[in-house]
DNA sequence: GTCTATACTTCGATAGAC
DNA sequence: GTCTATCGAAGTATAGAC
């Protein structure tokens, strides 16, 4: 008695990534949402009341996605430093999971939060103020210097995003010989933020005999 | 015998750029572009062939105004961690004169590069290259460790950008209540990439009696 | 739940007078 | 160089049959 297959609203969320990764939300075009779902229109809108609560899901999604990553490792029983080598593989692992997220915050970041309700904003706050507890944690407990918990996520996400986003434009900019640059995979770049942020979030060594 | 008022480009390409900021190329209305810059669509057209090529003159104006910038500084007699320290005030510096380039650029990573052109790429890409040459000069001369001066870029550039163009989303969600954090101004922000940054790139201490 | 056809709107771009 | 008026294309969303 098998059901006959239905479309489930995941797949329509899944091609509505794309898109919206691919071109925005104001470039993304609700048939080629729909066409990417081999779903026609009128049942996308049977699903989904409109374009823009189409995109606020997604992205509550997938803001509580990484918030549940956050909260597991924050919670978990280890060193600061240790948290944060996690947190770093740990956006990186989400990324790759994900290949169209890095666009979308990027757009969502320029866009101002433009399109997002409360609920959304909400999903999405969550995760600075996981990583600033980290980070308070550890400053609190000599394990870093007094870093900033703003300055942390941002020197943390920002440089994974952004490298992960621009793969497309650096290897146009590649094949155009326009620029010669050594290989630099994914799993490179993050143990370069591990050891960078390690070294950037250590305690200064106490001035010998100070005081 | 005063030349009648003229409307320069120069108006039409800085509405562009507020609104390309705003809204993005696919978001970005023509017709707001020649409201914003007090013309008609007709004239805009007159000066530009099409709203793909003003964003395309736009753009190869951003980065070759930044390029300039750190050219200057990359053949200045200084120290390569002094150019650095100069590099990340310097990004700063561009982004306060023009608050739009973040968002633009933000979406342009995330765009892959589609809206631009062989010239506008070689503009982007002399900056990254010029980066990177301050790099690798630190890293032959054991002023650095070794770093990788693509993720030396990102490192030093994607934080800025974000920062900065998160503002509004930042203030949105401060507003809302939904976290409460620590006020960083961008001069902070500046202070604290430097800071970051030189313990990052120092070259390790040599261990005691070595070999 | 699923589809086709279409209403209504808005946008990029141009024609043509001045 | 500057303007008004408008065209044709493309978009979101819905009506209504099945």
């Amino acid at each position: 008695m098998a059901r006959p297959a239905r479309v489930s609203p995941d797949e329509i969320l899944n091609a509505a990534a794309r898109e919206f990764a691919d071109r925005g939300f104001a470039g993304a075009r609700v048939d080629r949402i729909a066409r990417r779902a081999a779903v026609n229109k009128a049942m996308l809108y049977y699903h989904f009341k409109s374009k823009q609560q189409l995109y606020r899901t997604l992205l509550r999604r997938m803001f509580t996605l990484a918030a549940e990553r956050l909260n597991a490792i924050a919670r978990a029983d280890a060193s600061p430093a240790v948290k944060i080598d996690r947190v770093i593989a740990g956006f990186a692992t989400i990324i790759q999971e994900h290949p169209v997220f890095p666009a979308i915050m990027l757009r969502e970041v320029a866009e101002g939060g433009a399109h997002l309700d409360r609920p959304t904003l909400a999903a999405l706050a969550s995760v600075p103020r996981l990583v600033a507890a980290i980070v308070e944690e550890g400053v609190a407990s000599g394990a870093f210097r007094a870093i900033h918990p703003v300055f942390a996520y941002f020197s943390l996400l920002a440089p994974l995003v952004f490298y992960l986003a621009g793969t497309p434009i650096r290897k146009e900019i590649s094949s155009l010989h326009l620029i010669n640059l050594r290989a630099l995979s994914a799993a490179d770049f993050v143990r370069a933020m591990q050891q960078a942020t390690r070294r950037s979030f250590a305690p200064d060594p106490p001035a010998r005999a100070a005081r």
